[in-house]
DNA sequence: CGGTATCCGTGCGGATACTG
DNA sequence: CAGTATCCGCACGGATACCG
């Protein structure tokens, strides 16, 4: 949301993720306008992906998902004890 | 997200969805409880959805995402001219 | 009304190999 | 490094039929 990152970067960052998924989920992404793509011209290549400012439109989306996700993280567990938290 | 709503009226507000496909999104959404499910015992039958107290922790990420498509639903045109509004 | 059961085609994604 | 190309299995979802 707020760095600029590398292919393999994201790679990393993204467990399991394979090359194929991440290159079209990318590849899409760019072309819905929502992230950029930049080229630096040197050996080996260097491509960096960030938010574009129309895709930053979108961190309250992500980061209301986020948050969600940090307060009921309970990995598919028990949902009989499911309830809201704080 | 306010009102209970039976298999049919959910059928007409989703367009274009197949009687499998919301019944199997309706069943995983029970599972996870975060949609509650009420049979009434008459004739004809009469089933009623719902979001259970979980589920309404979901309420403020659906907003988020409902008041997002509000500002940019450009319906897949041209991309060359999005932007952030307002 | 509110589903389930069964069949079936296709397109999605993994694995692998190759490249500027 | 950052991809694309090709092949291929399978599971996802549509269509249809049936049911308590």
């Amino acid at each position: 949301m707020d760095s600029t990152m590398r292919f393999s970067a994201l790679e990393k960052r993204i467990p399991d993720v394979t090359q194929k998924m991440l290159a079209q989920h990318l590849r899409e992404l760019e072309n819905q306008g929502i992230v950029t793509r930049t080229i630096h011209p040197s050996v080996p290549p260097k491509v960096e992906y960030s938010l574009s400012e129309y895709g930053r439109t979108l961190v309250p989306v992500l980061q209301s998902m986020c948050d969600w996700g940090r307060n009921h993280n309970r990995l598919g567990g028990d949902m009989s004890v499911r309830q809201m938290q704080s």
